[in-house]
DNA sequence: GCAATGTCTATCATTTTGGTAGGAATTGCA
DNA sequence: TGCAATTCCTACCAAAATGATAGACATTGC
Protein backbone atom coordinates (compact mmCIF):
# COMPACT_ATOMS: atom_id res chain seq x y z
CA UNK A 1 0.00 0.00 0.00
CA UNK A 2 2.90 2.33 -0.78
CA UNK A 3 3.53 5.38 -2.74
CA UNK A 4 7.04 5.72 -4.63
CA UNK A 5 9.33 8.65 -3.95
CA UNK A 6 8.93 8.54 -7.63
CA UNK A 7 5.15 9.01 -7.34
CA UNK A 8 5.15 11.47 -4.55
CA UNK A 9 8.02 13.68 -6.00
CA UNK A 10 5.54 13.84 -9.31
CA UNK A 11 2.92 14.29 -7.35
CA UNK A 12 4.53 16.99 -5.50
CA UNK A 13 5.77 18.87 -8.57
CA UNK A 14 2.42 19.06 -10.21
CA UNK A 15 1.01 20.84 -6.89
CA UNK A 16 3.93 23.13 -7.00
CA UNK A 17 3.23 23.79 -10.42
CA UNK A 18 -0.52 24.18 -10.31
CA UNK A 19 0.39 26.16 -6.77
CA UNK A 20 2.91 28.67 -8.96
CA UNK A 21 -0.07 28.69 -11.88
CA UNK A 22 -2.97 29.92 -9.86
CA UNK A 23 -0.62 32.60 -8.28
CA UNK A 24 0.58 34.06 -11.80
CA UNK A 25 3.81 31.91 -12.31
CA UNK A 26 2.95 29.83 -15.44
CA UNK A 27 6.54 28.32 -15.77
CA UNK A 28 8.30 26.46 -13.50
CA UNK A 29 12.13 25.44 -14.38
CA UNK A 30 13.53 21.73 -12.95
CA UNK A 31 16.07 23.48 -10.95
CA UNK A 32 13.33 25.96 -9.02
CA UNK A 33 11.26 22.81 -8.28
CA UNK A 34 14.08 21.09 -6.95
CA UNK A 35 14.83 23.72 -4.71
CA UNK A 36 11.36 24.42 -3.57
CA UNK A 37 10.21 20.41 -2.80
CA UNK A 38 14.03 19.70 -1.55
CA UNK A 39 14.05 17.04 -4.49
CA UNK A 40 17.10 15.90 -6.48
CA UNK A 41 17.23 18.02 -9.57
CA UNK A 42 18.29 15.26 -12.05
CA UNK A 43 15.78 12.47 -10.22
CA UNK A 44 13.10 15.54 -10.99
CA UNK A 45 14.04 16.42 -13.95
CA UNK A 46 13.95 12.78 -15.33
CA UNK A 47 9.86 12.77 -13.59
CA UNK A 48 8.86 16.21 -15.34
CA UNK A 49 9.73 14.35 -18.68
CA UNK A 50 7.69 11.37 -17.84
CA UNK A 51 4.85 14.09 -16.93
CA UNK A 52 5.49 15.55 -19.98
CA UNK A 53 5.07 12.17 -22.14
CA UNK A 54 2.33 11.62 -20.23
CA UNK A 55 0.46 14.76 -21.66
CA UNK A 56 0.24 16.71 -18.07
CA UNK A 57 2.66 19.15 -18.66
CA UNK A 58 4.48 21.18 -21.67
CA UNK A 59 7.86 22.61 -21.76
CA UNK A 60 9.85 25.56 -23.20
CA UNK A 61 13.70 25.00 -23.70
CA UNK A 62 16.42 27.50 -23.24
CA UNK A 63 16.80 30.16 -20.92
CA UNK A 64 14.01 31.24 -19.31
CA UNK A 65 12.77 27.79 -20.10
CA UNK A 66 10.55 25.77 -17.58
CA UNK A 67 7.21 23.65 -17.56
CA UNK A 68 4.02 24.21 -17.43
CA UNK A 69 0.67 22.79 -17.20
CA UNK A 70 -0.71 21.27 -20.49
CA UNK A 71 -4.18 20.77 -19.61
CA UNK A 72 -6.65 22.86 -16.78
CA UNK A 73 -6.02 21.78 -13.74
CA UNK A 74 -9.39 20.59 -12.89
CA UNK A 75 -9.24 17.81 -16.06
CA UNK A 76 -6.31 16.46 -13.95
CA UNK A 77 -7.15 13.54 -12.37
CA UNK A 78 -4.69 12.83 -9.47
CA UNK A 79 -6.12 9.04 -9.70
CA UNK A 80 -4.70 9.19 -12.98
CA UNK A 81 -1.51 10.32 -12.32
CA UNK A 82 -1.11 8.02 -9.53
CA UNK A 83 -2.20 5.68 -12.56
CA UNK A 84 0.32 6.53 -14.63
CA UNK A 85 3.61 6.99 -12.45
CA UNK A 86 2.19 4.29 -9.92
CA UNK A 87 0.25 1.08 -11.90
CA UNK A 88 -3.41 0.30 -10.82
CA UNK A 89 -4.57 1.74 -7.89
CA UNK A 90 -5.86 -2.11 -6.49
CA UNK A 91 -3.25 -3.37 -4.34
CA UNK A 92 -3.79 -6.53 -6.05
CA UNK A 93 -4.09 -7.44 -9.92
CA UNK A 94 -7.38 -8.94 -9.51
CA UNK A 95 -9.21 -6.45 -7.96
CA UNK A 96 -8.09 -3.94 -10.86
CA UNK A 97 -10.60 -2.37 -12.60
CA UNK A 98 -8.62 -0.43 -15.38
CA UNK A 99 -5.52 -3.53 -15.00
CA UNK A 100 -7.31 -6.78 -14.71
CA UNK A 101 -5.09 -9.68 -14.40
CA UNK A 102 -6.35 -12.98 -13.36
CA UNK A 103 -4.45 -14.47 -9.67
CA UNK A 104 -3.67 -17.57 -8.90
CA UNK A 105 -6.83 -18.27 -6.35
CA UNK A 106 -8.05 -21.33 -7.41
CA UNK A 107 -11.64 -20.11 -7.40
CA UNK A 108 -11.90 -15.95 -7.97
CA UNK A 109 -15.40 -16.17 -8.31
CA UNK A 110 -15.65 -17.33 -4.08
CA UNK A 111 -12.43 -15.28 -2.76
CA UNK A 112 -13.16 -13.45 0.10
CA UNK A 113 -9.41 -11.87 -0.34
CA UNK A 114 -10.90 -10.06 -3.85
CA UNK A 115 -14.42 -8.72 -2.33
CA UNK A 116 -12.45 -7.30 0.37
CA UNK A 117 -9.58 -5.86 -2.60
CA UNK A 118 -12.07 -4.73 -4.35
CA UNK A 119 -13.50 -2.69 -1.81
CA UNK A 120 -10.54 -0.92 -0.89
CA UNK A 121 -9.58 -0.04 -4.74
CA UNK A 122 -12.96 1.07 -4.72
CA UNK A 123 -12.38 3.50 -1.85
CA UNK A 124 -9.13 4.45 -2.97
CA UNK A 125 -10.65 5.29 -6.89
CA UNK A 126 -13.55 7.00 -5.19
CA UNK A 127 -10.91 9.42 -3.63
CA UNK A 128 -8.32 9.66 -5.89
CA UNK A 129 -10.35 9.82 -9.19
CA UNK A 130 -12.72 12.32 -7.57
CA UNK A 131 -9.69 15.26 -6.74
CA UNK A 132 -8.16 17.14 -9.26
CA UNK A 133 -4.87 19.16 -9.27
CA UNK A 134 -6.97 22.32 -9.31
CA UNK A 135 -9.28 20.60 -6.09
CA UNK A 136 -5.78 20.18 -3.98
CA UNK A 137 -4.32 22.95 -5.57
CA UNK A 138 -7.30 25.31 -3.79
CA UNK A 139 -7.55 23.32 -0.59
CA UNK A 140 -3.65 24.27 -0.58
CA UNK A 141 -3.79 27.86 -0.97
CA UNK A 142 -6.81 28.14 1.22
CA UNK A 143 -4.84 26.55 4.20
CA UNK A 144 -1.74 28.93 3.92
CA UNK A 145 -3.52 32.27 3.54
CA UNK A 146 -5.66 31.37 6.36
CA UNK A 147 -2.20 30.72 8.32
CA UNK A 148 -0.81 33.61 6.63
CA UNK A 149 1.74 31.30 5.44
CA UNK A 150 4.36 32.79 2.90
CA UNK A 151 3.30 31.91 -0.69
CA UNK A 152 5.63 30.07 -2.83
CA UNK A 153 6.69 31.19 -5.93
CA UNK A 154 5.64 35.23 -5.02
CA UNK A 155 9.33 36.47 -5.00
CA UNK A 156 10.27 34.56 -7.58
CA UNK A 157 7.89 36.07 -9.72
CA UNK A 158 8.31 39.89 -9.02
CA UNK B 1 -0.60 0.96 -3.79
CA UNK B 2 0.57 -2.77 -3.97
CA UNK B 3 0.24 -5.53 -1.68
CA UNK B 4 3.08 -8.16 -2.35
CA UNK B 5 2.63 -11.59 -2.72
CA UNK B 6 3.58 -12.30 0.68
CA UNK B 7 0.97 -10.68 1.87
CA UNK B 8 -1.61 -11.59 -0.54
CA UNK B 9 -0.60 -15.12 0.35
CA UNK B 10 -0.54 -14.26 3.95
CA UNK B 11 -3.96 -13.44 3.43
CA UNK B 12 -5.24 -16.17 1.76
CA UNK B 13 -3.87 -18.57 3.82
CA UNK B 14 -5.40 -17.34 7.40
CA UNK B 15 -8.86 -16.72 5.35
CA UNK B 16 -8.19 -20.52 4.22
CA UNK B 17 -7.31 -21.70 7.88
CA UNK B 18 -10.21 -19.80 9.03
CA UNK B 19 -12.88 -21.46 6.33
CA UNK B 20 -11.49 -24.61 7.56
CA UNK B 21 -12.07 -24.18 11.19
CA UNK B 22 -15.63 -22.96 10.12
CA UNK B 23 -15.92 -26.11 8.77
CA UNK B 24 -14.83 -28.42 11.64
CA UNK B 25 -11.08 -28.73 10.82
CA UNK B 26 -9.37 -26.73 13.07
CA UNK B 27 -5.95 -27.99 11.84
CA UNK B 28 -4.60 -27.55 8.24
CA UNK B 29 -0.65 -28.44 7.40
CA UNK B 30 1.27 -26.02 4.94
CA UNK B 31 1.29 -28.77 2.50
CA UNK B 32 -2.70 -29.04 2.33
CA UNK B 33 -2.88 -25.22 2.04
CA UNK B 34 -0.21 -24.91 -0.50
CA UNK B 35 -2.71 -27.21 -2.65
CA UNK B 36 -5.44 -25.39 -1.98
CA UNK B 37 -4.29 -22.44 -2.56
CA UNK B 38 -1.80 -22.76 -5.26
CA UNK B 39 1.15 -21.51 -3.55
CA UNK B 40 4.86 -22.47 -3.60
CA UNK B 41 4.99 -24.57 -0.08
CA UNK B 42 8.53 -23.37 0.94
CA UNK B 43 7.39 -19.98 0.54
CA UNK B 44 4.13 -20.87 2.29
CA UNK B 45 6.07 -22.66 5.28
CA UNK B 46 7.65 -19.34 5.97
CA UNK B 47 4.79 -17.24 5.46
CA UNK B 48 2.95 -18.97 8.44
CA UNK B 49 5.50 -18.89 10.92
CA UNK B 50 5.67 -15.24 10.37
CA UNK B 51 2.08 -15.29 10.87
CA UNK B 52 2.33 -17.37 13.98
CA UNK B 53 5.36 -15.40 15.20
CA UNK B 54 2.96 -12.37 15.08
CA UNK B 55 0.83 -14.16 17.12
CA UNK B 56 -2.13 -15.04 14.82
CA UNK B 57 -1.14 -19.18 14.44
CA UNK B 58 -0.44 -21.72 16.91
CA UNK B 59 1.54 -24.90 15.59
CA UNK B 60 1.56 -28.69 16.21
CA UNK B 61 4.47 -30.42 14.99
CA UNK B 62 5.16 -33.96 14.15
CA UNK B 63 2.56 -35.84 11.68
CA UNK B 64 -0.75 -35.52 11.57
CA UNK B 65 0.28 -31.74 12.06
CA UNK B 66 -0.28 -28.21 11.23
CA UNK B 67 -1.30 -24.83 11.83
CA UNK B 68 -4.34 -23.37 13.69
CA UNK B 69 -5.67 -19.99 14.86
CA UNK B 70 -4.46 -18.89 17.82
CA UNK B 71 -7.28 -16.50 18.28
CA UNK B 72 -10.82 -15.85 17.98
CA UNK B 73 -11.33 -15.25 13.90
CA UNK B 74 -13.30 -11.86 14.90
CA UNK B 75 -10.21 -10.38 16.90
CA UNK B 76 -8.36 -10.66 14.25
CA UNK B 77 -8.12 -7.49 12.61
CA UNK B 78 -7.25 -7.70 8.10
CA UNK B 79 -5.79 -4.11 8.53
CA UNK B 80 -3.04 -5.55 11.27
CA UNK B 81 -2.33 -8.63 9.77
CA UNK B 82 -1.17 -6.60 6.83
CA UNK B 83 0.58 -3.66 8.82
CA UNK B 84 2.41 -6.81 10.33
CA UNK B 85 3.40 -8.58 6.67
CA UNK B 86 3.23 -5.43 4.84
CA UNK B 87 3.69 -2.12 6.77
CA UNK B 88 1.56 0.82 7.30
CA UNK B 89 -1.43 1.00 5.16
CA UNK B 90 -0.88 4.82 4.49
CA UNK B 91 0.91 5.72 1.03
CA UNK B 92 3.11 7.73 2.35
CA UNK B 93 4.66 7.64 5.76
CA UNK B 94 3.75 11.30 6.46
CA UNK B 95 0.24 10.01 6.28
CA UNK B 96 0.62 7.34 8.51
CA UNK B 97 -1.40 7.00 11.48
CA UNK B 98 0.51 4.05 13.24
CA UNK B 99 3.95 4.58 11.74
CA UNK B 100 4.29 8.79 10.90
CA UNK B 101 7.44 10.00 9.65
CA UNK B 102 8.63 12.69 8.89
CA UNK B 103 9.26 13.69 5.04
CA UNK B 104 11.06 15.85 2.72
CA UNK B 105 8.31 18.28 2.09
CA UNK B 106 9.25 21.71 3.26
CA UNK B 107 5.97 22.49 4.62
CA UNK B 108 4.11 19.75 6.12
CA UNK B 109 1.47 21.63 7.67
CA UNK B 110 0.49 23.04 4.30
CA UNK B 111 0.87 20.23 2.26
CA UNK B 112 -1.82 19.43 -0.23
CA UNK B 113 -0.51 15.88 -1.13
CA UNK B 114 -0.46 15.07 2.67
CA UNK B 115 -3.90 15.83 3.10
CA UNK B 116 -4.81 14.33 0.00
CA UNK B 117 -2.76 10.66 1.34
CA UNK B 118 -4.40 11.11 4.75
CA UNK B 119 -7.62 10.91 3.45
CA UNK B 120 -6.53 7.92 1.34
CA UNK B 121 -4.94 5.98 4.28
CA UNK B 122 -8.64 6.67 6.47
CA UNK B 123 -10.34 5.54 3.63
CA UNK B 124 -8.22 2.16 3.39
CA UNK B 125 -8.22 1.69 7.44
CA UNK B 126 -11.85 2.08 7.50
CA UNK B 127 -12.15 -1.05 5.83
CA UNK B 128 -9.34 -3.12 6.90
CA UNK B 129 -9.50 -2.32 10.00
CA UNK B 130 -13.05 -2.76 10.20
CA UNK B 131 -13.39 -6.17 8.79
CA UNK B 132 -12.16 -9.09 10.83
CA UNK B 133 -11.10 -12.42 9.31
CA UNK B 134 -14.80 -13.75 10.83
CA UNK B 135 -16.33 -11.44 8.20
CA UNK B 136 -14.48 -12.08 5.97
CA UNK B 137 -14.21 -16.17 6.32
CA UNK B 138 -18.48 -15.11 6.62
CA UNK B 139 -18.76 -13.72 3.19
CA UNK B 140 -17.04 -16.17 1.84
CA UNK B 141 -18.75 -18.62 2.69
CA UNK B 142 -21.89 -17.30 2.70
CA UNK B 143 -20.80 -17.03 -1.15
CA UNK B 144 -19.77 -20.41 -1.42
CA UNK B 145 -23.12 -22.11 -0.40
CA UNK B 146 -25.05 -19.79 -2.53
CA UNK B 147 -23.90 -21.32 -5.39
CA UNK B 148 -23.71 -24.40 -4.01
CA UNK B 149 -19.87 -24.81 -5.15
CA UNK B 150 -17.80 -27.64 -3.53
CA UNK B 151 -16.46 -26.64 0.22
CA UNK B 152 -12.99 -26.64 0.42
CA UNK B 153 -11.57 -28.95 3.07
CA UNK B 154 -14.41 -31.49 4.11
CA UNK B 155 -13.65 -34.33 1.83
CA UNK B 156 -10.22 -33.72 3.32
CA UNK B 157 -12.35 -33.52 7.04
CA UNK B 158 -13.86 -36.82 6.70
C1' DG C 1 11.64 -46.77 13.44
C1' DC C 2 9.69 -44.32 9.81
C1' DA C 3 6.96 -40.96 7.64
C1' DA C 4 5.00 -36.63 8.07
C1' DT C 5 5.39 -32.34 9.60
C1' DG C 6 7.09 -27.79 11.53
C1' DT C 7 11.52 -24.94 12.11
C1' DC C 8 15.67 -22.88 10.91
C1' DT C 9 19.44 -20.99 8.02
C1' DA C 10 21.34 -19.99 3.85
C1' DT C 11 21.28 -18.80 -0.77
C1' DC C 12 19.73 -16.81 -5.02
C1' DA C 13 18.08 -14.47 -9.39
C1' DT C 14 15.41 -10.78 -10.81
C1' DT C 15 13.16 -6.51 -10.41
C1' DT C 16 12.38 -2.18 -8.36
C1' DT C 17 13.90 1.85 -6.29
C1' DG C 18 16.18 5.96 -5.90
C1' DG C 19 19.23 7.95 -7.57
C1' DT C 20 23.97 10.06 -10.34
C1' DA C 21 26.85 11.56 -14.41
C1' DG C 22 27.65 13.58 -18.54
C1' DG C 23 26.61 15.68 -22.50
C1' DA C 24 23.77 17.24 -26.58
C1' DA C 25 20.19 20.47 -28.16
C1' DT C 26 17.74 24.69 -27.68
C1' DT C 27 16.81 29.34 -26.36
C1' DG C 28 16.99 34.20 -24.26
C1' DC C 29 19.70 37.90 -23.57
C1' DA C 30 23.72 40.90 -23.08
C1' DT D 1 27.76 36.47 -31.56
C1' DG D 2 28.52 34.03 -27.64
C1' DC D 3 27.41 32.64 -23.06
C1' DA D 4 24.44 31.00 -19.57
C1' DA D 5 20.40 28.70 -18.52
C1' DT D 6 17.57 25.35 -19.53
C1' DT D 7 15.34 20.91 -21.35
C1' DC D 8 16.32 16.38 -23.18
C1' DC D 9 18.60 12.03 -23.68
C1' DT D 10 21.45 7.97 -22.61
C1' DA D 11 23.86 5.35 -19.68
C1' DC D 12 25.05 3.68 -15.46
C1' DC D 13 24.88 2.35 -10.62
C1' DA D 14 24.24 0.61 -5.57
C1' DA D 15 21.08 -0.95 -2.45
C1' DA D 16 16.92 -2.96 -1.22
C1' DA D 17 12.88 -5.65 -1.94
C1' DT D 18 10.66 -9.52 -4.02
C1' DG D 19 9.63 -14.15 -4.73
C1' DA D 20 11.25 -17.72 -4.23
C1' DT D 21 14.48 -22.53 -3.52
C1' DA D 22 17.46 -25.98 -0.95
C1' DG D 23 18.75 -28.62 2.71
C1' DA D 24 19.15 -30.02 7.24
C1' DC D 25 17.29 -30.50 11.86
C1' DA D 26 13.50 -31.22 15.46
C1' DT D 27 9.35 -33.22 16.81
C1' DT D 28 5.49 -36.18 16.76
C1' DG D 29 1.98 -39.98 15.57
C1' DC D 30 1.46 -44.40 14.28
S1 LIG E 1 -6.72 -13.15 -4.48
FE1 LIG E 1 -7.24 -12.87 -6.56
S2 LIG E 1 -9.04 -14.07 -6.64
FE2 LIG E 1 -8.32 -14.55 -4.70
S1 LIG F 1 4.31 14.75 1.24
FE1 LIG F 1 4.70 14.53 3.33
S2 LIG F 1 4.19 16.49 4.01
FE2 LIG F 1 4.11 16.78 1.90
Amino acid sequence: MKLSKRGEYALRALIDIGLAHALGKTLVSSSELAKQERIPVKFLEAILLELKRAGYLHSKRGAQGGYFLAQPMHRIKIGDVVRRIEGPLAPIRCASVTAYEKCSCPDEAHCGLRLLMVDVRNAIANILDRYTLADTVEVTLRKLRRDKAPLPFVEAAR
